[in-house]
DNA sequence: CACGCGTGGAG
DNA sequence: TCTCCAAGCGT
């Protein structure tokens, strides 16, 4: 087994020395940041969660403020990023780590993997990055640098391709495995991207089999295409005599768990049915406009309604006005479209799509 | 292994 | 408008 690293190892470290972002987690080595970022990071381009990486760690600065949080501020501090379990295993992690291993992150990847939340991919970034650890990180850049580099034509969608690949880079890491680990991930970010990559300015393109050969463009082969079903669906805004607004927390198990937001039920369930079975509203409903929400596996086709003037007795759910729900509540962005459509449309006419 | 799980940018 | 895709993981 050959385990001396790739003949264009130096020349990506080069590239990647003098091109590579400044990100605020770069400046440091600090398991917890490392960690955070790159939770942060899973299915999601570095830029969107730039912001909220940099509120986080001002809230929470170390692992034992994480631990000791509200889930609901941290939910609140992860509004709008979406994959909102993340934010969960974050906090049920944080607790693993106060309690048993005294505060400190695992330092390698095994231990690391043990952790909810740590799956193959950030298990390795952590380990590499912040112990030194030669383990690849495999993520969708590397899955693509990978294929064309060695211009293969397997799945990377199979699980069992994904194996393969760390475990032929991991067999062939350099001294500076954090620094290889990002440099792939660069490489795979600003010049080796999906349609019309930069092979002109590529570092190791005299090492790429699949621009010899001409198959760049056909390459990563991903076969599983996204199937998405469409829910058509009703919400209403219960307003009572105050202006204030009806809002629910959502269960704790499935499609945005955990978070807050207006009523909203199948369409086929009725959602003044739902209303009156629930709360005994039994105000008309109006409809003022139609949407959709496109989520990674479900679209929502939101018929939305109004109540107004609705009586209650403070027993009869939660009235919260809109100013306080967006500074209090953490609201996914179907729910956020609502609230500004309704701000808006109440001094004029808005469409609601 | 297949599927559930958000959102925003890019072509 | 539609499709793909992004520093994936849990079950």
């Amino acid at each position: 087994m050959n385990t001396t690293s790739f003949s264009w190892t130096k020349s990506l470290l080069q590239w990647f020395e003098k091109n590579k972002r400044p990100l605020p987690f770069r400046l440091t080595k600090d398991p917890y940041a490392v960690w955070i970022s790159e939770i942060m990071a899973q299915q999601t381009q570095i830029d969107t969660l730039l912001p909220y990486y940099n509120r986080f760690v001002e809230s929470f600065p170390h692992v034992q403020a994480l631990a000791a949080a509200e889930e609901d501020l941290l939910l609140k501090h992860w509004e709008g990023l979406g994959y909102y379990n993340r934010a969960k295993n974050l906090h049920r992690a944080a607790k693993i780590i106060v309690t048993e291993w005294h505060g400190f992150i695992p330092d390698n990847y095994k231990d690391l993997l043990k952790l909810p939340g740590i799956g193959p991919y950030t298990a390795a970034a952590i380990a590499s990055i912040c112990f030194n650890e030669k383990i690849a990180a495999v993520d969708g850049n590397v899955l693509r640098v990978f294929s064309r580099l060695t211009n293969s034509f397997d799945d990377i969608g199979e699980q069992a391709t994904k194996r393969q690949i760390q475990h032929a880079l991991s067999q062939c890491m350099p001294d500076e495995p954090g620094d290889f680990n990002e440099a792939m991930m660069e490489l795979g970010a600003l010049i080796c991207l999906p349609t019309n990559p930069y092979c002109l300015l590529c570092p190791i393109r005299e090492h790429c089999s699949a621009l010899e050969t001409g198959h760049v463009h056909l390459l990563p082969v991903k076969k599983k295409k996204i199937k998405r079903k469409t829910l058509a669906m009703e919400a209403c805004l219960v307003e009572d005599t105050k202006g204030q607004l009806l809002i629910e927390k959502r269960p704790d198990k499935g499609l945005l768990s955990g978070l807050w937001g207006f009523p909203i039920v199948e369409k086929n369930q009725g959602i003044g049915n739902y209303l009156q079975k629930t709360y005994k509203y039994t105000e008309p409903l109006c409809l003022i406009g139609k949407t959709k929400h496109v989520f990674t596996h479900i679209t929502w086709e939101i018929d939305l309604y109004i109540i107004k003037q609705v009586q209650h007795d403070g027993d009869k759910g939660v009235f919260i006005s809109p100013k306080n729900i967006l500074s209090d509540f953490a609201l996914p962005t179907a729910f956020k479209k609502m609230l500004r459509f309704y701000n808006s449309s109440s001094r004029k006419n808005t469409p609601y799509k």
